[in-house]
DNA sequence: ACAGTTACGCTACGACCCGTAGCGAAAGCT
DNA sequence: AGCTTTCGCTACGGGTCGTAGCGTAACTGT
């Protein structure tokens, strides 16, 4: 997920404090000038580390942002409800407070839209962030399908289809509340949202 | 909108057909060489027109972006479904159309990961492109109420929180299924989403 | 200890884009 | 006519980009 790291078995080797200033480095700069303003070379001295350095270790712009952003969703887990509604809510408010900091937000946003128009990063995107957070759908739903809250699906396929429209809609609609509608996530939106996906509309109106 | 049109009673008036030009060269750029890649000199190039007139119109990159974006999702209409879920589906497939446009789907997020970081370019958005599509979902309730398949609100307020909250999850979902997850956004997969909206999770998997 | 290999910091470079200023000409109004 | 505003054009200083070249530092093998 980071720099190629094909066994240089001889030499000097790659310092990995200097990979960590490098990350930390580019998230705050994300944080204090924003994405269009951030330039490498900020990034470089900021970590206390030579403009060439860093171009060694990655392609460009896009490719050092996903790997600074990556490592911070890996924190979400799923939190120990006693239901499937009180799992949607935990995971729901973990993923706004993630959206909430800066430098998540920033960056998230801004490898997505350079994505749009690199399926290269797309797909590394994917990858690097985005399915690996789909374990907490897949755990949710077991949990849920043993407390008999849900049905088995008999087909893989279906059930695989099952979970990423789940992850589409809680990544989804979390992403568009806290960045494009810049309302709240907090606790009585989850359980708005929670209840919706759980009971369906006409029951969540009434 | 778009540019300031403080009634300039005298002296040359602006070009219409500049402002035509310049939104349409702007599209055009963000298609063929993306968000990061586009300079404002390349839209004037392609407008046939002088960069500084370009700056004397627009702010900056931000605001000529959104204001050649807002256009495209005026388009937007709530099909003449015969129940709910037929009009969740075809508003469904209506978006994930325009999300398929390159031009949408780059500007789209380019501003908005800009506005991550600008608080006054997300006003912006909300009022240019988002709150004018909150119709939709307005419309279609109104509808379902007729029918009998959603309740009426008492209270204003929850009625506003209820159409807030359909309405993130409609877009953004299909946002993320478009732009992130990059699967189709086909009939099929509308009929899904449809059904775990008006009939909850449990029975959308049975 | 020594040579070999790789990473590092530093400097410098041409190329590009930015946003602005100044100019003369064009296009409308009274 | 005379006035006002916009237009296209050119030019400018300032900044960032990504790369090349150099000498030095760090680690590995014999």
């Amino acid at each position: 997920m980071q720099s190629r790291t094909p066994p240089a078995r001889t030499g000097r080797p790659r310092s990995a404090a200097a990979d960590a200033a490098i990350l930390a480095a580019t998230r705050d700069a994300l944080v204090e000038i924003g994405w269009s303003r951030m330039s490498l070379g900020d990034v470089a001295q900021r970590a206390g580390v030579a403009k060439t350095t860093l171009y060694r270790r990655w392609a460009g712009k896009n490719e050092l942002v996903v790997d600074a952003v990556a490592e911070l969703f890996d924190e979400l887990v799923l939190p120990d409800g006693d239901s499937l509604a009180a799992d949607v809510v935990g995971v729901v408010l973990q993923f706004g407070e993630l959206l909430q900091r800066p430098e998540t937000r920033t960056a998230l946003m801004a490898v997505v839209a350079e994505s749009t128009s690199d399926p290269a990063l797309r797909l590394r995107i994917r990858t690097a962030i985005v399915d690996r957070q789909k374990r907490l759908v897949l755990q949710g739903r077991a949990r849920a399908q043993r407390r008999g809250e849900l049905p088995y699906e008999t087909e893989p396929a279906v059930a695989e289809q099952h979970a990423d429209l789940i992850f589409d809609v809680i990544a989804g609609t979390v992403v568009h509340r806290a960045l494009v509608s810049d309302g709240p996530v907090d606790e009585a939106w989850a359980k708005a949202l929670a209840g919706l996906l759980i009971a369906g509309l006409p029951a969540a109106m009434g």
